[in-house]
RNA sequence: GGCCCUAUCGUCUAGUUUGGUCCAGGACGCCACGCUUUCAAUGUGGAAACACGGGUCCGAAUCCCGUUGGGGCCA
């Protein structure tokens, strides 16, 4: 159900993404900053990155590192940032707390906020002895009238702001689920602030979106049940409304919320086996976005223009490594010769076969080559093309035969083979040729796998590879020859 | 437990606003066949879904009611 948003001026559409720095890039974040960022783009308006780093002690600064590294990779730029001139660094919570202790004290001076002196163990009992009775886990504190001497007086007991939440039904409307209503007396007095200068994250986040002109909240569905409770706040400071869009989240194959627990949750390890930046892009923007049209192949740019929240989709999507699989393939069979080298020779060096034989630059290139339609992700580089780097094949002899062909017809079109090879002068030794010249040759038999397959096998030691001619051109006439050799050798010896 | 969200092939989804053109379309994956020396790539075809139960209506995936399932949040 669609509702109609609070009227923006054209061009001064201004949204966000707040991630926490408690952890790597999450793929749902990354997901969430996309659809910001395509929303900021599409409509002329500007993308906003926070960090929300006020939980001192699980927030990390390697991980603030590695979203922003990671949100870069992914080509998602923010354009705005505490300082002049770009490349912005990013809002930071920690660098804010002036901005929050005014409001917050604000809210006290008005009574609208109150010192809560309840100590953590009894709030867990309240909360324990509600849950056995089954009512609303709420906490409604008795010092929300408490005057302020005798505020002073208690001033040296550990304490936390609330808000005195008021008893009223709050409604609001959100683009995706329509007009949400939240009993506010069942929230209980809300948490605001451990100490005048250490907000809370429903606190924090009403004052940085005010105070940042925030007026798209686009943001997981998992903030749903916040969002009462930062209107809440918000109406107390009689701050500007905004518009609510909460995503469906993205599920596990278990259908749970994506996390650790599931393998690969963050960006970087996705970046790390091998995945482009622009298949993650396109895989995640079909999570939970389509265009209403059969095309599944986006890239950024166009997306920039295309987006449009009426795609938006209502419900969870389940994280689906096959199709990110296709994509990638997709995308790797695109890049050119060029870039794919570049791209996959780091992971041909991280197989330990790599240093037992030497390449040019350009046979490297060509082996590398033979891979880009075969593997779905840069870190499979290396499986096929193994044997270009072994000095000798280890298969059994029988590999060699045919369909029904013997060991003593194998040897027979083996030695011929070698014939034939070694009366092809170096200049002729190439792609092209070997394939003319074989195939004919090839062509005398029943099929040509009689001829090719023990040929094949030969070169690679393998029961799948790449094919003959591609392998013969790349190890060069004296090697080809040498192979064959060492399989006829093989077939002499008894079985 | 309370509150909130959600429901079309195994998965991502089109179709739901304005009921008939939908015995439900596309994509991934799967299966078969073709091409082919193997693998891959590629071409063609196939199996595969409206959660369930009641209504309303000439007619419902689409509207209404209920049930069930799944999920999120809870300082």
């Amino acid at each position: 159900m669609k509702t109609e948003p609070i009227k923006i001026e054209p061009g001064h559409l201004r949204a966000r993404i707040a991630p926490s720095p408690t952890g790597a890039l999450h793929i749902g974040t990354a997901r969430t900053a996309l659809f910001n960022f395509l929303l900021a783009r599409r409509f002329g308006g500007k993308f906003i990155l926070r960090i929300e780093d006020t939980d001192l002690s699980r927030s990390d600064k390697k991980y603030e590192k590695d979203i922003i590294e990671n949100l870069k990779w992914l080509g998602i730029i923010w354009d705005e940032g505490p300082d002049k001139g770009g490349p912005y660094a990013p809002y930071r919570q920690t660098e804010r707390t002036d901005i929050y202790r005014n409001y917050i004290q604000k809210l006290l001076d008005q009574g609208l906020a109150f010192y809560c002196f309840h100590s953590q163990k009894e709030l867990d009992e309240e909360k324990k002895n509600q849950l056995i009775q089954k009512i609303p886990q709420r906490h409604i504190c008795s010092f929300r009238d408490l005057d302020i001497n005798e505020v002073k007086k208690k001033s040296k007991k550990k304490s936390i702001i609330r808000l005195k939440t008021p008893q009223k039904i709050v409604n609001f409307s959100d683009f995706l689920k329509g007009q949400v209503v939240f009993d506010a007396s069942l929230l209980g007095d809300i948490a605001l602030s451990k100490d005048i200068e250490t907000p809370l994250y429903n606190f924090a986040v009403v004052i940085d979106d005010f105070t940042m002109r925030i007026n798209y909240v686009m943001r997981g569905e998992d903030h749903l049940s916040n969002t009462p409770k930062q209107i809440l706040i918000q109406e107390a400071l009689e701050l500007d409304k905004v518009n609510y869009i909460h995503l469906p989240l993205i599920f596990d194959p278990n259908r749970k919320k994506l996390s650790k627990r599931f393998g690969a949750a963050s960006v970087a390890e996705y970046r790390r086996v091998g995945y482009l930046p622009e298949a993650l892009i396109n895989f995640l923007v079909l999570m939970g976005w389509n265009p209403g049209t059969n095309q599944e192949i986006f890239n950024l740019e166009g997306l920039e223009k295309d987006f449009f929240l009426e795609g938006l989709q209502t419900s969870a999507a389940v994280f689906n490594i096959e199709k990110l699989n296709w994509l990638n393939g997709e995308y790797l069979k695109k890049i050119n010769a060029d870039k794919f080298y570049e791209l996959a020779l780091p992971y041909l060096e991280k197989k330990k076969f790599f240093e037992k034989r030497l390449f040019s630059k350009e046979k490297l290139e060509k082996i590398l080559i033979l891979e880009k339609a075969r593997i779905s992700k840069l870190n499979e580089v290396g499986e096929s093309i193994d044997f270009f780097f072994k000095k000798t094949l280890i298969y059994p002899a029988s590999l060699l035969f045919w369909q029904k062909t013997d060991k003593k017809e194998t040897k027979e079109i083996l030695t011929r083979l070698k014939k034939i090879i070694s009366e092809i002068s170096d200049r002729k030794f190439n792609p092209d040729n070997l394939k003319n010249l074989l195939f004919n040759e090839a062509g005398k038999f029943e099929n040509k796998g009689y001829l090719l397959w023990p040929l094949r096998v030969a070169l690679s030691g393998k029961k799948n590879s790449p094919g003959p001619f591609e392998i013969m051109d790349i190890l060069g006439k004296k090697d080809t020859l040498q192979r064959i050799a060492s399989a006829i050798k093989k077939l002499n010896l008894p079985a």
